[in-house]
RNA sequence: AGGCCGUUAGCUCAGUCGGUAGAGCACUUGACUUUUAAUCAAGGGGUCCCGGGUUCGAAUCCCGGACGGCCUACCA
């Protein structure tokens, strides 16, 4: 036992261990059959019906010869009520040498008590597993952040908040398979150990495969592997699981999160669009049954239609007309009166990204399509018909954060191959000629879609860090 | 990586001007047969994050370090 907790409650707890197990009781227990979860006990109530109940001890309210306690499982909380005249001298002396956080299995008769509170009066009980441990404080919680995350179990026991957000990433996740499988949308699994990684723009992290004597990638994305289903006749398809980015820890990174990626064959960015807005709505409404989420101080109202700009109009609008009409340096002097740190070997592009980026997406909280972004941004997707310089991609933006980009996938090989090596410069080895080769053998026009889900489940739920809605999230480890 | 803030009992937190280390919960003992944060009485529990310095005297002031949080930076 490496916890730093006091040796009195630890010998204390030890001492009650050994005192049952003199009286009888096995301190670790095996199977008890439930008559159900509490919920479902309760649900079911009837005055005077025997059940089966099962759950931690989370409290307890002595009075001499009988005593309340509170069982906690799953589902709900029940109160358990222990009688001296009515379990008989022994079971109930055991009883009281339960310590808090100590699971028990009970047999009894359901009844109200005097101020209405449903309750189970105890016929007999056994010990299911003794806790030697004390749990946190029972209405304090624990708030200690770094122990919250790196002793999760006592986060999910001391905060009902907490419990909440899991059970809603959760139902998040179902219903958005549920939705595209209703719409005949298949899953599939791709490698996340890759030979060689892409879909996206990322430091990969890098193993070894022992057996084949090679290197091999932790995936950034699924996306070219998704791409050659296209190829393959798969017309309706998405991959929902983790992707690994070897970068920094934030408030709203971590180096392996989850990412739905969705790709509908013979449809565009106007497919996905539709496709995003509705799937987000339906989810809303199911899980947290309304379209207005967020936090008091940055509420998000999701109701249809979502807004739609272009990029350049939103740089525009913040800006002023004439920004492209601008010269490198002009827009330089003016981004930095507006605040943003320039970099003097940036060009046009860049220092209007950094704009884009710095002072404007964090404005955009109810949900935004921006559109039209430049072309050397997105090496995957296709050009806008009307003008070759911008793609014809959605970028999802809510509260302030890019949760989905979407795109007209590019299916041209030829184009493909050169905007590879334009984006990969010296480094050959970030064209997949494997990849180029599956699009040769002919891809259909698609559309295309990712979902930070982590990040969606930040929107909907109002949590402002994405550790709050990863159970377990990377945190640097601690020296033994 | 930089800036700011924090670290006191198992948990949640006070601690004044530098003068004997505190509360609630948890724990122990006792009272109590319908309680609800049960109540009442008594008790045990401390490397005040670590190391150094100033001082008659440091949880408190100074220096260095560790760990954590927030912000910035990095980040498709």
């Amino acid at each position: 036992m490496t916890e730093p907790v006091s040796n009195e409650i630890v010998e204390q707890r030890l001492k009650n261990m050994e005192a049952l197990r003199e009286m009888g009781y096995r301190p670790f227990g095996r199977a008890f059959a439930r008559s159900g979860r509490l919920a479902d006990v309760v649900a079911a109530f009837e005055e005077g019906k025997p059940v089966r109940v099962a759950g931690r001890l989370t409290t307890s309210r002595d009075m001499g010869k009988s005593l309340f306690a509170d069982l906690r499982d799953a589902s709900e909380r029940l109160q358990v009520y222990a009688m001296k005249n009515h379990l008989g001298e022994e079971s109930y002396a055991a009883f009281k040498r339960l310590d808090l956080g100590d699971h028990i299995g009970v047999e009894g008769t359901l009844f109200t008590t005097r101020t209405g509170e449903k309750t189970v009066k105890i016929d007999r009980w056994e010990l299911l597993s003794k806790a030697l441990l004390p749990l946190p404080e029972k209405w304090h919680g624990l708030k200690d952040t770094d122990q919250r995350y790196r002793q999760r179990y006592l986060d999910l026991v001391a905060n009902a908040e907490s419990r909440q957000v899991f059970a809603r990433r959760s139902a998040i996740i179902r219903e958005i398979r549920e939705y595209l499988c209703r719409l005949d949308f298949q899953e599939v699994e791709t490698p996340m150990m890759q030979p060689q990684p892409g879909g996206a723009a990322a430091r990969p992290f890098i193993t070894r495969y022992e057996a084949l004597d090679t290197r091999m990638y932790l995936r950034i994305a699924p996306e070219l592997y998704l791409k050659r289903l296209l190829v393959g006749g798969y017309d309706k398809v998405f991959e929902l699981n983790r992707n690994f980015r070897n970068e920094g820890l934030s408030r709203t990174h971590n180096p392996e999160f989850t990412m739905i990626e969705i790709y509908e064959a013979y449809s565009d960015m106007r497919g996905m669009k539709a496709l995003v807005e509705a799937m987000v709505v339906h989810v809303a409404e199911k899980v947290m049954g309304t379209l207005k989420v967020g936090t008091d101080e940055a509420p998000i109202n999701l109701t249809p239609p979502w807004r739609e700009v272009p990029y350049r109009d939103l740089v525009k609008e913040r800006m002023g007309n004439d920004w492209f009409a601008l010269d490198k340096a002009d827009m330089g002097r003016k981004a930095d009166a507006a605040g943003v740190h320039i970099d003097p070997a940036w060009g046009e592009a860049e220092i209007t990204q950094e704009v884009y980026s710095k002072l404007i997406e964090k404005t955009l909280q109810d949900p935004t399509f921006v559109t039209r972004l430049p072309a050397e941004l997105v090496p995957l997707a296709k050009r806008c018909e009307d003008d070759p310089s911008v793609v014809d991609v959605f970028e999802l933006v809510i509260g302030g954060k890019e949760i989905a980009p979407g795109y007209s996938e590019l299916n041209d090989p030829i184009e493909q191959r050169k905007r590879f090596e334009a984006q990969a410069g010296e480094d050959a080895q970030k064209v997949d000629e494997d990849f180029l080769t599956a699009m040769e053998h002919g891809m259909p026009p698609a559309g295309g879609m990712g979902i930070g889900i982590d990040r969606l489940v930040m929107t909907l739920t109002g949590c402002d860090a994405i550790r709050d809605v990863i159970l377990f999230p990377q945190l640097k480890p601690r020296e033994g």
